[in-house]
DNA sequence: CTTGCTTTTGACACCGGTGTCTTTTAAGCC
DNA sequence: GGCTTAAAAGACACCGGTGTCAAAAGCAAG
């Protein structure tokens, strides 16, 4: 009797101390239980060496008290944060944000948080300010969002401080525990063929920047679907470019103004594919009708301008969730498995929509 | 002599200690300049009852070592986390990333980091998740982007928990010291007005979702405009919308398709504005030649459909960085400080491109 | 009922800082 | 120089968890 009565006293106790204000703590949650705190710490984190009785005796204790375990002085004791870092530097918000989105879609469940990062790629101090992210935050893993991604040093530094990481891009980079990448390449050529198909001979290209691999690998797709149909690209049908409206503004001055100018123009982009067609408007040129346009990325500028613009799907947002699964799988939930079961959402598609046509003549 | 052998002889061990792997820590710090780590915590916090003496020694020190403090172990004794917490429920990328891009601008030079958080508006449980997110994270500070902005039980929770919030919000929604809002109802006045001085009498609205204060305080400058110019707004000239593109072909097909249809029309935001465009040329209707549009935001989108749209800037960027100063003026460095003297980068403005005209006739 | 082994549990130090309070040092004054 | 007082530095507990290793409990066999 007099045991009990401490036993509930005491719980009216901690109880007390609880709602005064702060969270309870470990030590609470012990008391209640009547264990030690060690104990409550192997429920918490699953130790496999734990009687039934006591787990649930440790569970109902944590409910009762509404205990959430403090994510500071875990990372403090397991020398390690529950975050993921985001580490882009990337001209373009959609594929930013979207590929955010995804990772947070994979990661609601968890106990983990995401942590956005901008790099300056520019830098030289960029890898030293990285490390010292790095060291700092001591996030369980990083993903690096291309063009960065393509830096092997920086991979070689997460390697080198125990973060994992995940590289995305456009073309597998890493082994493929550590790589998230769509084909550009074979999709690149579906678009093409296309073109070809409806007749297109004149087909000109505006490439994407310089040392970025999407650039390279989309370029390279283009050609091999030329060389495969048994055309190649004309010198003068070539325009470079570097992902910015402006650019495609550029090469469509530059290739419409061709005595013979192309019929149809592959953009490395949605944005100059923009660039090019508002060329294309102005001088009177109809599109489709005598300037067919596809363009990449399916960026909301795809939709957003008329006519609607044929280009091809990259899968952002299931990226970032697959890059999440890919990086910190033992801490995800069931329900984040189930997000993507299907591995064809990871393929990236051509769109048709408004802006191709067989070429007017 | 000895004893300087031997002081030589620690700070030996010391630094050989500190390269076998690990991070330096304060005790390696205080060792190295033979103080207490409280000392030593005292210089990392700028604490003002310290000698200059010390002080150099220890910056000496600290330098040495490439010292860094651990932030999880700060973040537990001071009960608190050195991040800022940027919750939103946006559907507008742009604006989200821009938003985050000023804020990061803004931190850079400081010891916090960003965590990104997205929230359900819709979901019923969403008070409580963001608690739980805040007892979790204990961040510095929050910031509140529109919609969710608006929620006052968000910031009282804020309040509840210690945890310091601005609010975001296209007109003040709290104290000032809580609270960075543009200037949208008078800069929609600006425009429309813009739109009366070229002759037009019949001009169109399209709304945006019901719910948003941005909104409301657009269609309130809309309409202030008018009844200045001594006009209101027809019945049918009315549509409403929900910021998508989608309602934007809706609201451009319900107007454009009267018998008399305005000649000009003012979309709340950019993409709605695309969505009529796209209306106008799929009906032949020139822009600007017979139809004048103002959309506003100025996305990207802006720029990247034909012709280029007239819109209102929304510094958005420059109101990341505000809000970061406002919210953490005292873990500012300097730098940031600098970012934004001018008060004058946080007015919205009308920005005049090519889809405004006189009337057609 | 021991003994010997495995499974559970607990005591205690530790992660790397900060808060509080005490002691030491320096400065000011007579 | 001695005394008072303020400034500077330090000792030690503490934030809330985890790791290590020893102790206790449970169980089968002798």
């Amino acid at each position: 009797m007099l045991r009990i009565g401490q036993g509930l006293r005491r719980k009216a106790d901690i109880m007390a101390g609880q709602t005064g204000g702060k969270q309870p703590t470990i030590n609470d949650v012990a008391a209640l239980a009547g264990v030690s705190k060690k104990t409550v710490s192997r429920v918490i984190n699953r130790s496999e060496f734990i009687s039934e009785k006591t787990r649930k005796a440790v569970q109902q204790a944590i409910e009762t008290l509404g205990f959430v375990p403090n994510p500071q002085a875990r990372a403090l004791a397991f020398r390690r944060n529950f975050l993921i870092a985001l580490l882009h530097d990337n001209p373009n918000a959609q594929t930013v944000l979207g590929f955010q989105q995804g990772v947070l879609d994979a990661i609601k469940d968890s106990d983990l948080a995401l942590l956005v990062r901008p790099v300056d790629r520019g830098s030289d101090r960029m890898l030293d300010d990285v490390r010292t992210f790095l060291e700092k935050q001591r996030p369980i893993g990083a993903m690096l969002l291309p063009p960065i991604s393509e830096n092997d040093e920086l991979a070689a530094l997460c390697e080198s401080l125990g973060v994992r990481y995940v590289r995305v891009g456009s073309a597998p980079l890493d082994d493929p525990q550590h790589c998230v990448s769509s084909n550009d390449h074979d999709v690149v050529k579906e678009a093409v063929r296309k073109l070809v198909d409806l007749g297109h001979r004149r087909i000109g290209f505006v490439r994407g920047p310089e040392g970025f691999r999407s650039a390279a690998e989309r370029e390279k797709g283009f050609h091999e679907a030329l060389a495969e149909a048994g055309l190649s690209l004309a010198d003068d049908h070539y325009a470079p470019g570097n992902y910015r409206y402006t650019a495609g503004i550029e090469a469509g001055e530059k290739l419409l103004a061709l005595a013979e100018p192309p019929t149809a123009i592959f953009c490395s982009n949605d944005e100059m594919a923009a660039g090019v067609m508002s060329v294309a408007h102005s001088k009177g040129v109809a599109v489709p009708g005598r300037l067919s346009i596809i363009g990449f990325d399916d960026s909301p500028t795809a939709t957003h301008i008329w006519p609607a613009l044929s280009t091809v799907r990259w899968p952002i947002r299931q990226m970032g969730v697959r890059a999440a699964q890919l990086l910190v799988p033992d801490f995800l939930g069931s329900g984040a498995k189930a997000i993507d079961a299907d591995p064809a959402a990871l393929t990236s598609t051509f769109v048709e929509r408004q802006s191709v046509a067989p070429p007017g003549r």
